[in-house]
DNA sequence: GCTCTTGTTGTACGATCGTTCAACAACGAA
DNA sequence: TTCGTTGTTGAACGATCGTACAACAAGAGC
Protein backbone atom coordinates (compact mmCIF):
# COMPACT_ATOMS: atom_id res chain seq x y z
CA UNK A 1 0.00 0.00 0.00
CA UNK A 2 2.83 2.59 1.00
CA UNK A 3 4.25 1.66 -2.34
CA UNK A 4 1.24 2.06 -3.83
CA UNK A 5 0.81 5.22 -2.70
CA UNK A 6 4.09 6.24 -3.71
CA UNK A 7 3.44 4.67 -7.41
CA UNK A 8 0.31 7.22 -7.31
CA UNK A 9 1.80 10.26 -5.81
CA UNK A 10 5.02 9.56 -8.36
CA UNK A 11 4.93 12.66 -10.57
CA UNK A 12 4.73 11.59 -14.06
CA UNK A 13 8.40 12.45 -15.77
CA UNK A 14 6.48 14.12 -18.53
CA UNK A 15 3.06 14.83 -19.73
CA UNK A 16 1.46 13.64 -23.05
CA UNK A 17 0.02 16.52 -25.35
CA UNK A 18 -2.37 17.07 -27.84
CA UNK A 19 -0.50 17.18 -31.15
CA UNK A 20 -2.21 20.79 -31.87
CA UNK A 21 -1.11 22.29 -28.37
CA UNK A 22 2.48 20.95 -28.90
CA UNK A 23 2.80 21.89 -31.86
CA UNK A 24 1.81 24.98 -31.00
CA UNK A 25 4.24 25.51 -28.39
CA UNK A 26 6.82 24.37 -30.64
CA UNK A 27 6.01 26.90 -33.11
CA UNK A 28 5.94 29.42 -30.17
CA UNK A 29 9.25 28.06 -29.33
CA UNK A 30 10.08 28.60 -33.00
CA UNK A 31 9.87 32.36 -32.83
CA UNK A 32 11.61 32.97 -29.31
CA UNK A 33 14.50 31.35 -30.09
CA UNK A 34 14.57 33.70 -33.41
CA UNK A 35 13.86 36.55 -31.48
CA UNK A 36 16.47 35.74 -28.69
CA UNK A 37 19.27 33.97 -31.15
CA UNK A 38 18.28 35.82 -34.64
CA UNK A 39 18.99 33.02 -37.69
CA UNK A 40 21.52 30.86 -35.47
CA UNK A 41 18.52 30.14 -32.67
CA UNK A 42 17.37 28.38 -36.06
CA UNK A 43 18.47 24.83 -34.82
CA UNK A 44 16.23 21.93 -33.62
CA UNK A 45 18.38 21.92 -30.74
CA UNK A 46 17.65 25.29 -29.65
CA UNK A 47 13.88 24.80 -30.38
CA UNK A 48 13.93 21.92 -28.30
CA UNK A 49 15.22 23.44 -25.31
CA UNK A 50 13.16 26.46 -25.78
CA UNK A 51 10.16 23.93 -25.72
CA UNK A 52 11.43 22.41 -22.61
CA UNK A 53 11.06 18.98 -24.75
CA UNK A 54 13.82 15.97 -26.54
CA UNK A 55 15.23 16.99 -29.67
CA UNK A 56 13.38 13.86 -31.21
CA UNK A 57 9.47 15.09 -30.56
CA UNK A 58 9.71 17.52 -33.30
CA UNK A 59 10.64 15.76 -36.08
CA UNK A 60 7.30 13.42 -34.57
CA UNK A 61 5.46 16.34 -35.18
CA UNK A 62 6.65 17.85 -38.08
CA UNK A 63 8.25 16.16 -40.56
CA UNK A 64 10.74 18.59 -41.31
CA UNK A 65 13.04 21.66 -40.11
CA UNK A 66 11.63 23.71 -43.08
CA UNK A 67 7.65 22.35 -42.08
CA UNK A 68 8.42 24.01 -38.80
CA UNK A 69 9.92 26.91 -40.37
CA UNK A 70 6.94 27.65 -42.51
CA UNK A 71 4.58 27.10 -39.97
CA UNK A 72 6.39 29.48 -37.72
CA UNK A 73 5.98 31.92 -40.54
CA UNK A 74 2.50 31.23 -41.29
CA UNK A 75 1.84 31.88 -37.44
CA UNK A 76 3.89 34.91 -37.44
CA UNK A 77 1.73 36.26 -40.04
CA UNK A 78 -1.49 35.96 -39.16
CA UNK A 79 -0.82 37.36 -35.74
CA UNK A 80 0.43 40.25 -37.54
CA UNK A 81 -2.33 40.75 -39.75
CA UNK A 82 -5.39 39.42 -37.41
CA UNK A 83 -4.29 42.37 -34.80
CA UNK A 84 -4.72 44.88 -37.41
CA UNK A 85 -7.78 43.58 -38.06
CA UNK A 86 -8.95 43.34 -34.92
CA UNK A 87 -8.04 47.04 -33.96
CA UNK A 88 -10.19 48.57 -37.08
CA UNK A 89 -12.85 46.91 -36.15
CA UNK A 90 -12.94 48.45 -33.11
CA UNK A 91 -12.36 51.78 -34.06
CA UNK A 92 -15.44 54.21 -35.16
CA UNK A 93 -16.98 53.35 -38.33
CA UNK A 94 -15.50 56.51 -40.02
CA UNK A 95 -13.38 55.70 -42.96
CA UNK A 96 -10.43 58.44 -41.33
CA UNK A 97 -10.71 57.00 -37.58
CA UNK A 98 -10.36 53.48 -39.03
CA UNK A 99 -7.43 54.12 -40.98
CA UNK A 100 -6.26 56.26 -37.83
CA UNK A 101 -6.83 52.61 -35.74
CA UNK A 102 -4.26 50.69 -38.51
CA UNK A 103 -1.86 53.17 -38.10
CA UNK A 104 -1.93 53.47 -34.11
CA UNK A 105 -1.83 49.12 -34.68
CA UNK A 106 0.70 49.56 -36.56
CA UNK A 107 3.06 51.71 -34.07
CA UNK A 108 2.06 49.70 -31.37
CA UNK A 109 3.39 46.49 -29.58
CA UNK A 110 3.60 43.59 -30.43
CA UNK A 111 4.42 45.04 -34.02
CA UNK A 112 6.45 47.67 -33.49
CA UNK A 113 9.13 45.76 -31.47
CA UNK A 114 13.09 45.23 -32.55
CA UNK A 115 12.82 41.98 -31.87
CA UNK A 116 10.03 41.32 -34.10
CA UNK A 117 12.04 42.71 -36.89
CA UNK A 118 14.90 40.22 -35.53
CA UNK A 119 12.47 37.72 -36.59
CA UNK A 120 10.75 39.60 -40.16
CA UNK A 121 14.64 39.53 -41.27
CA UNK A 122 15.34 36.10 -41.01
CA UNK A 123 12.18 35.41 -42.55
CA UNK A 124 13.00 37.62 -45.40
CA UNK A 125 16.22 35.50 -45.87
CA UNK A 126 14.73 32.80 -47.06
CA UNK A 127 12.43 33.92 -48.62
CA UNK A 128 13.86 33.65 -52.54
CA UNK A 129 15.58 30.18 -51.63
CA UNK A 130 12.04 28.85 -49.93
CA UNK A 131 9.23 27.73 -51.87
CA UNK A 132 7.55 26.86 -48.66
CA UNK A 133 7.99 30.36 -47.15
CA UNK A 134 7.11 31.97 -50.77
CA UNK A 135 3.45 30.29 -50.03
CA UNK A 136 3.48 30.87 -46.90
CA UNK A 137 3.94 34.27 -47.71
CA UNK A 138 0.87 34.36 -51.29
CA UNK A 139 -1.58 33.22 -48.91
CA UNK A 140 -1.14 35.47 -45.87
CA UNK A 141 -0.14 39.03 -47.20
CA UNK A 142 -2.71 38.78 -49.39
CA UNK A 143 -5.05 40.08 -45.96
CA UNK A 144 -3.01 42.78 -45.10
CA UNK A 145 -3.18 44.14 -49.29
CA UNK A 146 -6.77 43.97 -48.85
CA UNK A 147 -7.33 45.79 -45.60
CA UNK A 148 -5.30 48.40 -46.69
CA UNK A 149 -6.64 48.76 -50.14
CA UNK A 150 -10.05 48.46 -48.63
CA UNK A 151 -9.72 51.31 -46.31
CA UNK A 152 -8.09 53.67 -48.71
CA UNK A 153 -11.03 53.01 -51.07
CA UNK A 154 -13.74 53.84 -48.80
CA UNK A 155 -11.69 56.80 -47.38
CA UNK A 156 -11.37 58.61 -51.03
CA UNK A 157 -14.99 58.10 -51.85
CA UNK A 158 -16.09 59.72 -48.54
CA UNK A 159 -13.75 62.51 -49.66
CA UNK A 160 -14.73 65.51 -51.78
CA UNK A 161 -14.05 64.94 -55.33
CA UNK A 162 -10.49 65.08 -56.05
CA UNK A 163 -8.36 66.96 -59.55
CA UNK A 164 -7.43 64.87 -60.98
CA UNK A 165 -8.75 61.28 -58.85
CA UNK A 166 -6.56 59.32 -56.74
CA UNK A 167 -4.61 56.82 -58.25
CA UNK A 168 -5.98 53.91 -55.75
CA UNK A 169 -3.48 51.73 -56.59
CA UNK A 170 -0.33 54.13 -56.51
CA UNK A 171 -1.82 55.38 -53.01
CA UNK A 172 -1.80 51.99 -51.82
CA UNK A 173 1.86 51.57 -52.92
CA UNK A 174 3.11 54.64 -51.54
CA UNK A 175 1.31 54.54 -48.07
CA UNK A 176 2.66 50.67 -47.92
CA UNK A 177 5.87 52.04 -48.72
CA UNK A 178 6.20 54.80 -45.87
CA UNK A 179 4.29 52.62 -43.01
CA UNK A 180 6.80 49.83 -43.98
CA UNK A 181 9.54 52.23 -44.11
CA UNK A 182 8.85 53.75 -40.76
CA UNK A 183 8.35 50.96 -38.89
CA UNK A 184 11.80 49.70 -40.35
CA UNK A 185 13.52 52.73 -39.16
CA UNK A 186 12.37 52.32 -35.63
CA UNK A 187 12.51 48.94 -35.16
CA UNK A 188 16.52 49.59 -36.29
CA UNK A 189 17.16 52.82 -33.95
CA UNK A 190 14.02 53.43 -31.50
CA UNK A 191 15.81 56.39 -30.08
CA UNK A 192 15.10 58.25 -33.52
CA UNK A 193 11.75 59.19 -33.35
CA UNK A 194 8.75 59.30 -31.38
CA UNK A 195 6.19 56.10 -32.67
CA UNK A 196 3.64 59.26 -32.42
CA UNK A 197 5.74 60.93 -34.89
CA UNK A 198 5.32 58.26 -37.60
CA UNK A 199 1.78 58.09 -37.29
CA UNK A 200 1.90 61.86 -37.75
CA UNK A 201 3.45 61.08 -41.03
CA UNK A 202 1.11 58.76 -42.03
CA UNK A 203 -1.77 61.12 -40.90
CA UNK A 204 -0.19 63.51 -42.47
CA UNK A 205 0.21 61.58 -46.17
CA UNK A 206 -3.42 60.66 -46.07
CA UNK A 207 -4.21 64.39 -45.88
CA UNK A 208 -2.51 65.37 -48.47
CA UNK A 209 -4.30 62.13 -50.72
CA UNK A 210 -7.55 63.82 -49.27
CA UNK A 211 -7.05 67.06 -49.53
CA UNK A 212 -5.23 68.18 -52.61
CA UNK A 213 -6.58 70.10 -55.21
CA UNK A 214 -3.92 70.48 -57.66
CA UNK A 215 -2.18 68.35 -59.68
CA UNK A 216 1.30 68.18 -58.36
CA UNK A 217 1.41 64.99 -57.18
CA UNK A 218 0.61 61.31 -57.44
CA UNK A 219 0.34 61.38 -61.08
CA UNK B 1 66.39 20.96 -74.15
CA UNK B 2 62.64 19.82 -75.44
CA UNK B 3 62.66 18.86 -71.37
CA UNK B 4 63.57 22.31 -70.87
CA UNK B 5 61.17 24.00 -73.30
CA UNK B 6 58.92 21.81 -71.76
CA UNK B 7 59.11 23.20 -68.37
CA UNK B 8 59.38 26.46 -69.80
CA UNK B 9 56.20 26.37 -71.15
CA UNK B 10 54.57 25.12 -68.35
CA UNK B 11 51.70 27.21 -67.39
CA UNK B 12 51.67 27.52 -63.32
CA UNK B 13 49.33 25.75 -61.46
CA UNK B 14 48.32 29.17 -59.91
CA UNK B 15 49.40 32.43 -59.82
CA UNK B 16 50.28 34.61 -56.62
CA UNK B 17 48.78 37.37 -55.93
CA UNK B 18 49.17 40.72 -53.84
CA UNK B 19 46.99 40.55 -50.21
CA UNK B 20 44.75 43.59 -51.37
CA UNK B 21 43.63 42.23 -54.40
CA UNK B 22 43.24 38.62 -53.62
CA UNK B 23 41.11 40.21 -50.57
CA UNK B 24 39.31 41.88 -52.59
CA UNK B 25 38.38 38.92 -54.91
CA UNK B 26 37.22 37.17 -51.77
CA UNK B 27 35.09 39.85 -51.02
CA UNK B 28 33.31 39.46 -54.34
CA UNK B 29 32.80 35.96 -54.02
CA UNK B 30 31.71 36.34 -50.65
CA UNK B 31 28.66 39.06 -52.27
CA UNK B 32 28.19 37.01 -55.05
CA UNK B 33 27.68 33.90 -52.64
CA UNK B 34 25.01 35.94 -50.81
CA UNK B 35 23.22 37.03 -54.11
CA UNK B 36 23.21 33.15 -55.60
CA UNK B 37 22.50 31.29 -52.21
CA UNK B 38 21.22 33.64 -49.33
CA UNK B 39 22.10 32.87 -46.22
CA UNK B 40 23.58 29.38 -46.96
CA UNK B 41 25.72 31.01 -49.48
CA UNK B 42 27.64 32.12 -46.62
CA UNK B 43 30.11 28.99 -45.97
CA UNK B 44 33.85 29.16 -46.39
CA UNK B 45 34.10 26.20 -48.80
CA UNK B 46 31.42 28.10 -50.65
CA UNK B 47 32.83 31.35 -51.01
CA UNK B 48 36.43 29.73 -51.53
CA UNK B 49 34.90 27.58 -54.56
CA UNK B 50 33.31 31.11 -56.08
CA UNK B 51 36.83 32.65 -55.61
CA UNK B 52 38.35 29.73 -57.59
CA UNK B 53 40.75 28.95 -54.51
CA UNK B 54 41.65 26.70 -51.66
CA UNK B 55 39.50 26.68 -48.35
CA UNK B 56 42.60 27.36 -46.70
CA UNK B 57 43.36 30.51 -48.41
CA UNK B 58 40.77 32.49 -46.60
CA UNK B 59 41.71 32.35 -43.27
CA UNK B 60 45.52 33.34 -44.78
CA UNK B 61 43.93 36.59 -45.60
CA UNK B 62 41.21 37.06 -42.81
CA UNK B 63 41.48 36.24 -39.31
CA UNK B 64 37.87 34.24 -39.02
CA UNK B 65 34.82 34.01 -40.92
CA UNK B 66 33.53 36.62 -39.33
CA UNK B 67 36.25 39.67 -40.16
CA UNK B 68 35.32 38.23 -43.94
CA UNK B 69 31.79 38.82 -43.89
CA UNK B 70 32.55 41.93 -41.88
CA UNK B 71 34.57 43.43 -44.49
CA UNK B 72 32.16 42.54 -47.62
CA UNK B 73 29.53 44.33 -45.39
CA UNK B 74 31.67 47.26 -45.33
CA UNK B 75 32.31 47.06 -48.94
CA UNK B 76 28.77 46.72 -50.14
CA UNK B 77 27.96 49.88 -48.08
CA UNK B 78 30.60 51.97 -49.21
CA UNK B 79 29.65 50.75 -52.98
CA UNK B 80 26.16 52.00 -52.62
CA UNK B 81 27.03 55.78 -50.58
CA UNK B 82 29.75 56.25 -53.48
CA UNK B 83 27.13 55.17 -56.18
CA UNK B 84 24.99 57.83 -54.52
CA UNK B 85 27.25 60.52 -54.20
CA UNK B 86 28.59 60.31 -57.57
CA UNK B 87 24.98 60.88 -59.46
CA UNK B 88 24.14 63.40 -57.21
CA UNK B 89 27.84 65.48 -57.80
CA UNK B 90 27.33 64.92 -61.75
CA UNK B 91 24.04 66.21 -62.14
CA UNK B 92 23.46 70.17 -62.53
CA UNK B 93 23.46 72.38 -59.16
CA UNK B 94 19.84 73.49 -58.27
CA UNK B 95 19.10 71.69 -55.52
CA UNK B 96 15.72 70.00 -56.94
CA UNK B 97 18.13 68.47 -59.81
CA UNK B 98 20.54 66.80 -57.02
CA UNK B 99 17.47 65.55 -55.05
CA UNK B 100 16.49 64.19 -58.59
CA UNK B 101 19.17 62.60 -59.59
CA UNK B 102 19.38 61.07 -56.00
CA UNK B 103 15.85 59.36 -56.74
CA UNK B 104 16.95 58.27 -60.11
CA UNK B 105 20.15 56.28 -58.97
CA UNK B 106 18.54 55.13 -55.71
CA UNK B 107 15.61 53.49 -58.32
CA UNK B 108 18.47 52.04 -61.03
CA UNK B 109 20.77 49.37 -60.95
CA UNK B 110 22.48 48.05 -59.34
CA UNK B 111 21.03 49.44 -56.26
CA UNK B 112 17.39 48.43 -56.97
CA UNK B 113 18.14 45.08 -57.59
CA UNK B 114 16.14 42.00 -56.06
CA UNK B 115 19.39 40.23 -55.63
CA UNK B 116 20.87 43.36 -53.49
CA UNK B 117 18.05 42.87 -51.35
CA UNK B 118 19.03 39.16 -51.05
CA UNK B 119 22.36 40.33 -49.61
CA UNK B 120 21.03 43.24 -47.13
CA UNK B 121 18.28 41.42 -45.65
CA UNK B 122 21.05 39.10 -44.33
CA UNK B 123 23.29 41.48 -43.11
CA UNK B 124 20.74 43.16 -41.37
CA UNK B 125 19.78 39.47 -39.76
CA UNK B 126 23.33 39.44 -38.02
CA UNK B 127 23.19 43.03 -37.46
CA UNK B 128 21.80 42.44 -33.97
CA UNK B 129 23.86 39.67 -32.53
CA UNK B 130 27.18 41.07 -34.56
CA UNK B 131 29.59 43.69 -32.98
CA UNK B 132 31.20 43.74 -36.28
CA UNK B 133 28.59 44.68 -38.40
CA UNK B 134 27.16 47.21 -35.98
CA UNK B 135 30.02 48.82 -35.99
CA UNK B 136 30.51 48.81 -39.60
CA UNK B 137 27.16 50.18 -40.06
CA UNK B 138 27.32 53.24 -37.87
CA UNK B 139 30.64 54.10 -40.32
CA UNK B 140 29.66 53.56 -43.40
CA UNK B 141 25.57 54.47 -42.60
CA UNK B 142 26.65 57.90 -41.22
CA UNK B 143 27.52 59.60 -44.87
CA UNK B 144 24.02 58.40 -46.31
CA UNK B 145 21.97 59.83 -43.17
CA UNK B 146 23.97 62.66 -44.08
CA UNK B 147 24.33 62.94 -47.83
CA UNK B 148 19.97 62.46 -47.69
CA UNK B 149 19.60 65.61 -44.65
CA UNK B 150 22.25 68.41 -46.56
CA UNK B 151 19.90 67.99 -49.84
CA UNK B 152 16.95 68.14 -47.83
CA UNK B 153 18.25 71.20 -46.22
CA UNK B 154 19.40 73.22 -49.18
CA UNK B 155 16.02 72.66 -50.80
CA UNK B 156 14.31 73.86 -48.18
CA UNK B 157 16.84 77.04 -47.97
CA UNK B 158 15.48 77.74 -51.37
CA UNK B 159 12.06 77.11 -51.22
CA UNK B 160 9.64 80.34 -50.31
CA UNK B 161 9.13 80.50 -46.91
CA UNK B 162 6.77 78.08 -45.28
CA UNK B 163 4.44 78.14 -42.97
CA UNK B 164 4.70 76.71 -40.53
CA UNK B 165 8.28 75.80 -41.24
CA UNK B 166 9.58 72.35 -42.39
CA UNK B 167 10.72 70.24 -39.35
CA UNK B 168 14.07 69.20 -41.44
CA UNK B 169 14.11 66.06 -38.74
CA UNK B 170 10.94 64.71 -39.38
CA UNK B 171 10.95 65.66 -43.22
CA UNK B 172 14.12 63.66 -43.26
CA UNK B 173 12.97 60.77 -41.68
CA UNK B 174 9.88 60.38 -43.63
CA UNK B 175 11.50 60.63 -47.13
CA UNK B 176 13.92 57.82 -45.81
CA UNK B 177 11.15 55.82 -45.34
CA UNK B 178 9.46 56.69 -48.58
CA UNK B 179 12.56 56.03 -50.14
CA UNK B 180 13.67 52.62 -48.44
CA UNK B 181 9.82 51.61 -48.68
CA UNK B 182 9.41 51.62 -52.04
CA UNK B 183 12.93 50.13 -52.76
CA UNK B 184 11.93 47.17 -50.95
CA UNK B 185 8.25 47.01 -51.73
CA UNK B 186 10.22 46.97 -55.83
CA UNK B 187 13.02 44.00 -54.79
CA UNK B 188 10.07 41.96 -53.31
CA UNK B 189 7.98 42.20 -56.10
CA UNK B 190 9.51 44.11 -59.46
CA UNK B 191 6.04 43.72 -61.01
CA UNK B 192 3.78 45.89 -58.92
CA UNK B 193 4.89 48.61 -60.08
CA UNK B 194 7.66 50.80 -62.17
CA UNK B 195 10.81 52.90 -60.95
CA UNK B 196 9.89 55.38 -62.65
CA UNK B 197 6.65 55.38 -60.44
CA UNK B 198 8.20 55.20 -57.52
CA UNK B 199 10.36 57.99 -58.66
CA UNK B 200 7.16 60.07 -59.02
CA UNK B 201 6.18 59.79 -55.45
CA UNK B 202 9.31 60.53 -54.11
CA UNK B 203 8.70 63.94 -55.95
CA UNK B 204 5.47 64.40 -54.94
CA UNK B 205 6.37 64.24 -51.26
CA UNK B 206 9.77 66.75 -51.90
CA UNK B 207 6.35 69.03 -53.62
CA UNK B 208 4.45 68.43 -50.85
CA UNK B 209 7.37 69.46 -48.79
CA UNK B 210 8.32 72.60 -50.59
CA UNK B 211 5.04 74.25 -51.26
CA UNK B 212 2.91 73.46 -48.89
CA UNK B 213 1.55 76.76 -47.06
CA UNK B 214 -1.05 75.15 -44.87
CA UNK B 215 -0.42 73.66 -41.42
CA UNK B 216 -2.09 69.96 -42.21
CA UNK B 217 1.12 68.00 -42.29
CA UNK B 218 4.58 67.28 -40.62
CA UNK B 219 4.03 69.00 -37.42
C1' DG C 1 70.86 29.41 -60.84
C1' DC C 2 70.04 29.62 -56.04
C1' DT C 3 67.74 31.16 -51.88
C1' DC C 4 64.30 33.15 -49.19
C1' DT C 5 59.85 34.92 -48.48
C1' DT C 6 55.16 34.04 -48.40
C1' DG C 7 50.94 33.25 -51.02
C1' DT C 8 48.60 28.89 -51.60
C1' DT C 9 47.14 24.12 -51.18
C1' DG C 10 45.12 20.02 -49.11
C1' DT C 11 44.14 17.48 -45.17
C1' DA C 12 42.64 16.73 -40.72
C1' DC C 13 40.19 17.79 -36.41
C1' DG C 14 36.41 18.66 -33.28
C1' DA C 15 31.95 20.62 -33.09
C1' DT C 16 27.37 20.96 -34.58
C1' DC C 17 23.95 20.25 -37.81
C1' DG C 18 19.16 17.60 -39.37
C1' DT C 19 17.39 13.24 -39.36
C1' DT C 20 16.40 8.38 -38.03
C1' DC C 21 14.84 4.88 -34.99
C1' DA C 22 14.42 1.54 -31.30
C1' DA C 23 12.90 1.71 -26.71
C1' DC C 24 10.18 3.78 -23.17
C1' DA C 25 6.17 5.48 -20.66
C1' DA C 26 1.77 8.01 -20.11
C1' DC C 27 -2.95 7.32 -20.24
C1' DG C 28 -7.47 5.99 -22.15
C1' DA C 29 -10.00 1.77 -23.22
C1' DA C 30 -11.32 -2.86 -22.26
C1' DT D 1 -5.73 -4.46 -13.57
C1' DT D 2 -4.23 -5.24 -18.10
C1' DC D 3 -3.57 -4.01 -22.76
C1' DG D 4 -2.80 -1.14 -26.75
C1' DT D 5 -1.99 3.23 -28.65
C1' DT D 6 1.08 6.78 -29.36
C1' DG D 7 3.34 10.89 -27.56
C1' DT D 8 8.06 11.11 -26.04
C1' DT D 9 12.88 10.16 -25.15
C1' DG D 10 17.77 9.71 -26.07
C1' DA D 11 21.37 7.80 -28.62
C1' DA D 12 23.39 7.32 -33.01
C1' DC D 13 24.39 8.37 -37.93
C1' DG D 14 26.42 10.80 -41.84
C1' DA D 15 27.08 15.32 -43.55
C1' DT D 16 28.87 19.79 -43.18
C1' DC D 17 30.62 23.44 -40.66
C1' DG D 18 34.94 26.81 -39.25
C1' DT D 19 39.55 26.49 -38.11
C1' DA D 20 44.46 24.97 -37.78
C1' DC D 21 48.60 23.51 -39.79
C1' DA D 22 52.31 21.17 -42.28
C1' DA D 23 53.87 20.94 -46.91
C1' DC D 24 54.32 23.00 -51.34
C1' DA D 25 55.50 26.26 -54.98
C1' DA D 26 55.60 30.86 -57.29
C1' DG D 27 58.25 34.70 -57.97
C1' DA D 28 61.44 38.38 -56.51
C1' DG D 29 66.22 39.41 -55.00
C1' DC D 30 70.90 38.38 -55.24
Amino acid sequence: MALSAARGAAKPRWERQLPAQRRQELIDATIECLKRYGHEGLSMRAIATQAGVSLGLINHHFPNKDELIAAAYRHFNTELVDGLKAAVQKAPAAPRARMRAFFKASFSRPNLDPEALAVWVVFWGMYRHSPLIQGVHRESYQGYVQLLRDMLTELVRDAPRQTPPVDLRLAAIGLTALLDGLWLEWCLEPASFRPAEAIGLCEAWVDHLVRRTDGSALE
